[in-house]
DNA sequence: CGTGCCAGGTGCCGT
DNA sequence: ACGGCACTTGGCACG
């Protein structure tokens, strides 16, 4: 949206205006705010209708539509991504249509104000990631082992040793030790670094065979080069699953407690 | 929303008068859209990053936030209803501050570009009416018990047991006890399960035979096959037909009125 | 595709 | 406050 071309702002509109306007945003899948006074019907599922109000109007450039009203995070009414949009003038009135397929449904805006008409070309390739903290991760491969591998069994956490504390230590089906390193965030050259120090550490002190493991939602690709050579391990862990196991063990803590 | 007064648009603000603006229309409880560019950080029930991109956030007059992509049904991030709000300039960025107690909850946004603010006082006093849901489907079969079977007679709805709350019990033209379970879309092993629960419930507490019948407008093979091993039943019944039922119902109810 | 299951579910209504 | 439950639930994973 670098170019202010890109932008659309139009203030009490004329409606023969924001239908032109409005449809030319349809065909080039931009992003619409409408604010002002209308009606909706929907028919589908279910029906509804909702009588004359001000509210806001967004409709997205993957054609999904939300009718939100001055208070609440829902939306009134709405229509999820896909569907056909159709703006068009009758009896004065600015009306909106869309149409989804499968289920069948329809949402049609009566507009017989508009107080403001914008128009967007947003640019948005933001990352979104959702995630546990490093200690509720930690927790569910406690209850759920199998997180980092089948067959694995935890001994000790946030264990003391000389060059700090290690995340978890265990030992794998085959008896042999296991050191883990959790991070919350796609894990970078310094989380291998630090797996490798307890691992160094581990196997000079303990004097036999030591596997490094090292647990995140993803690895970047020089820390996974960097891994492999240092003959290290990489787990892919959920952050949503650790927080649905949390979650399930909370639950059955409470169903046990009315046993 | 009649007096102009009432708008406010700003194209491309700067950040001090988005500020200046923002704490305003928090403390008259204004409704705001704001477009550009930012990144949000959530930290509650679970922690989300979102990267930068370009974006709506609509802060309602109720405290609820919403922070919208360009695509989909959902915002990326959001605050319910009822959270303190701060609008704060740090390193040349708005930072907008959601907070919520209980869960305690915090979704901060910092915003380094901002194309359109605006702010606007929405009168909203238009009736949302929903038809065809689960309520309608239960009091058409209160008027016109024959939807379930004939000779079927209600006795109470939403009947409170120890379980839960029954939405239909009644009696059949035998003298059977008979549960019904509504759902408005294709029923699940869950809604199987609820019922069996009721039933359940009531066999041992009655010490009598009591039937268990599934109303809905369809349901899945699983959950039929659970249904028929429980030794329950199903009945197709139409929320649309039951709309109609109760539509017909007001119309007669008017028409016995001019009689 | 349907079907089941989860959600930072939300919202409504009850004790 | 907590519980039970509907929702145009929406969304995703899985058979």
């Amino acid at each position: 949206m670098q170019d202010s071309e890109h932008i659309i702002i139009c203030e009490n509109p004329s409606i023969n205006d924001v239908i032109a306007k409005l449809n030319e945003a349809f065909n080039e899948r931009r992003t619409t705010i409408i604010v002002g006074s209308c009606r909706v019907d929907y028919h589908g599922r279910a029906s509804s209708k909702l009588e004359y109000g001000e509210r806001i109007v967004i409709i997205k450039e993957d054609g999904s539509v939300l009718v939100h009203r001055s208070k609440g995070y829902e939306p009134v009414n709405w229509q999820p991504s896909g569907c056909v949009l159709q703006a068009l003038k009758d009896n004065d009135e600015l009306i909106i249509k869309a149409t989804k397929r499968n289920p069948s449904e329809t949402v049609t805006i009566f507009f017989d104000r508009v107080y403001l008409l914008s128009i967007f070309k947003l640019i948005d390739e933001g990352k979104f990631s959702l995630y546990a903290s490093e200690e509720d991760m930690q927790r569910a491969i406690l209850i759920e082992p199998t997180l980092i591998e089948e067959g694995f069994k935890p001994i000790d956490y946030e264990r003391k040793v000389e060059p700090g504390f290690i995340d978890i230590y265990g030992v794998d089906k085959n008896g042999r030790m296991v050191v883990v390193e959790i991070k919350r965030r796609t894990a970078n050259k310094e989380a291998v670094l630090q797996l490798a120090k307890y691992v160094e550490y581990l196997r000079k002190d303990l004097s036999r065979e030591v596997r490094g493991i090292l647990a995140a939602p993803d690895i970047s690709r020089e820390a996974n080069h960097l891994l492999l050579s240092l003959k290290l391990e990489f787990r892919r862990v959920d952050p949503k699953k650790c927080f649905k196991i949390l979650k399930k063990n909370r639950v059955r803590k409470i169903t046990d407690f009315f046993k």
